[in-house]
DNA sequence: GGCAAATGATTTGTATACATATCAAGCCTG
DNA sequence: CAGGCTTGATATGTATACAAATCATTTGCC
């Protein structure tokens, strides 16, 4: 078997995509409809109420076009209210509605479970040692995202 | 800061970006247009002459629908030929071109060096680690794919 | 051999993901 | 305070990702 398949970037992707459907059949499971992407944006808002569309791109690490899309859903949904910034007219201002705290408060737990069904073949210290592997990777490189907790 | 960005489900979002990113990045600078999906796509025809779509997308764990619009671009490109299978007139039969064979050739040293460009900021006994635990999880949940080595 | 179930591929529709370009508004320096 | 640079957002275009439906063919079972 080709030694591509054996290297960081497959496996990496393999578990982005596991990530990402033990999301969806959590999400299913709940009867909601969000994807991970509209999740931590709701979060981003949960946070820090009032932010506008580039600060939650730059906090979860998101490209701004893309962000655009997602709240443009999420306000369709009804879960954000988006409105235009008193302190600079070019800033969309977010706040949750009341249907999204809901939901956020709604989902979370499930969100929290599902972090072990993505690593459910390691075993409990084996997770603590990839999940520390994999915020020491994402630092080096980003060491300002979302900074210190 | 929410806990929910100190979850795997994050940094293996994260981890995924910085992947393609970095990938985009070596593509770039060799000259070529591939991306990551592409590129093992090629991996795969390689691998096996004469392999049909459904088994490519079953091969690197894609969805079917995703796998013909990558192969449609790349016998545009000219790196694929696909034709009818003379065994079943369903499937179609994918071999790599000449093209296809030398970009493969070209550029998969950059791909084997882009992944110490991902896990930069671990040291060599972490990559290894992190790579062993990636690899545990992957294969937990699907046991049969890319099979043994 | 014939018909139902399964399978390879495509079509349609939604949601990321991101580069590039554009527009509007704020800032900053001379 | 004016012109330039920066920045928030949107528009456009390409490429994943995948569910669901459809079509053609093949297989399996009697």
């Amino acid at each position: 078997m080709s030694e591509i398949f054996e290297l960081p970037g497959h496996f990496i992707r393999r578990l982005h995509q596991i990530s990402v459907q033990a999301f969806h059949a959590r999400a299913r499971a709940a009867g909601h409809d969000l994807t991970p992407v509209q999740f931590v944006a709701l979060e981003a808002v949960r946070t820090t109420p009032g932010i506008d569309q580039a600060s939650v791109a730059a906090m979860i690490a998101y490209d701004r076009t893309t962000i655009g899309g997602v709240i443009d859903r999420l306000v369709e949904k009804g879960y954000l209210k988006r409105e235009i910034s008193p302190r600079d007219r070019r800033a969309r201002v977010l706040t949750l509605s009341a249907a999204g705290k809901r939901i956020l408060d709604e989902f979370t737990p499930a969100v929290l479970a599902l972090q072990a069904d993505i690593l459910c073949g390691l075993t409990e210290e084996e997770r603590r040692t990839f999940l520390a592997l994999a915020r020491k990777a994402t630092r080096a490189l980003h060491p300002e995202e979302v900074a210190s907790d």
